[in-house]
DNA sequence: GATCGGACTCGACAGGGTGTTGACCGGGGT
DNA sequence: ACCCCGGTCAACACCCTGTCGAGTCCGATC
């Protein structure tokens, strides 16, 4: 993590506020209100005195807790890539247990993540295209998922589990980028979409064949009999 | 195809006029001001009055051509995907001829095309959060595209070529999600991405080993010796 | 050759959103 | 008693969008 943090949380502060004080609450409120109105429109379409007045102040009142509104939709996507890493945990390291078992589980908790906070997730979508800050913050986090997957591919070559092939970062790229998009697609609804029940499996299928050549990769390395 | 055409050519007619006359030029010098516009800044850092004094046209007039500015991607993309389907041709009804190279082909061809106009495909990315116009078009060129690899799929599982395993739609969608996704990527060049040279046969390694489970899939009908 | 109508053009305006400025208020430390 | 400072907002300057009404040009019509 590169981001400068707040000595007192573990978030980066992107309010302006630098100790604390009795304007917290208002700052949680911005956040409450924000999350709200994406329940119920797009990120667009929400203005800035439209946040103001959900957390009852004023627009210039506003700019003291956040530089901008995107700013907001910005800690909230930190909440949500901060409890999808903490819901990843470890199941990449205990792969070799049951390949199958911890791939689904990677993914089904990634699903659960974002699928809960479905509305954040697609206003971040949205506004990647037009704001810098929101794409430098996702490339990050997904660079960080892309490290991890693609460790986990070559630990799963050394032990003979899957065979060389691609470029274990190559593969990473391409598996986590489908993800993405097919996430993005379900919960959007809009365009052709996987059904919301199928589409952990549907992607843990593609996965275990790229990965494995089948979706039955083998539980135990096969070259280790203590 | 559902959209409506002009009676004189081929694409929707995004712009307002009806008959033709002098103004035609003034529809292509901003289509082409658009274009160059694109190469350098992003499409929401592009205002109207660009558009028109690119054109040589006052920004009350450009409003003579186009309803607005998304128009004007519009019918930028409604180019794009008229070539690509173009390019893309028949390749998909002779897969039994070597699968691997036909598939190659296909995704080699979307390739060129999309690269030859990623400005456009990125500035479409970008605003498809924002227009419904937009996403509505892309939805239903995708859907299209859907289809056809569906179809391609079931083909081949018929011919005994593809074990059956996933819904051939549902696979479909996630392959047509990672190519997207994975283009985007590439040509935008920030986050994770597959290098450029690369990216075709990391992609079809992906679709071959989800369709086929190898990566040399059978030439000929296992069940056909005349 | 006058006139008419439609294609075409733009100056000017209204509306709505953003970001900033300067002043004001209230309470805790000195 | 004072003053700093967190917190607050009315008002302003700015930019962009979309529209309206008035004007020009030109081929078709009488």
């Amino acid at each position: 993590m590169t981001t400068a943090r707040t000595p007192t949380g573990t978030t980066p502060n992107r309010g302006r506020r630098a100790g604390r004080s009795t304007g917290d609450d208002r700052e949680v409120a911005i956040l409450a209100t924000a999350e709200r109105l994406l329940r119920e429109r797009a990120f667009g379409d929400i203005s800035i005195d439209d946040l103001a007045r959900g957390a009852g102040i004023s627009r210039p009142t506003f700019y003291f807790y956040f530089p901008s509104k995107d700013a907001v939709l910005l800690t909230l996507l930190d909440r949500v890539t901060e409890e999808a890493d903490a819901a990843a945990g470890d199941v990449l390291d205990r792969l070799a247990e049951d390949p199958r078992a911890r791939w689904r589980e990677l993914i089904a908790r990634f699903h659960a993540t974002f699928g809960g906070h479905r509305d954040v997730v697609l206003a971040c979508a949205q506004v990647r295209g037009t704001n810098a800050e929101v794409r430098r913050l996702w490339a990050e986090v997904l660079e960080r998922w892309v490290r991890a997957v693609q460790a986990a591919i070559e630990m799963e070559r050394a032990r003979g589990a899957a065979p060389d092939a691609l470029p274990a970062r190559d593969l990473a790229i391409a598996l986590n980028s489908m993800n993405e998009r097919v996430w993005y697609a379900t919960f959007a609804g809009d365009g052709p979409a996987v059904a919301e029940r199928d589409v952990v499996d549907v992607l843990l299928d593609v996965w275990l064949t790229a990965i494995y050549r089948t979706t039955t990769p083998p539980v135990t390395p096969s070259d280790r009999t203590p």
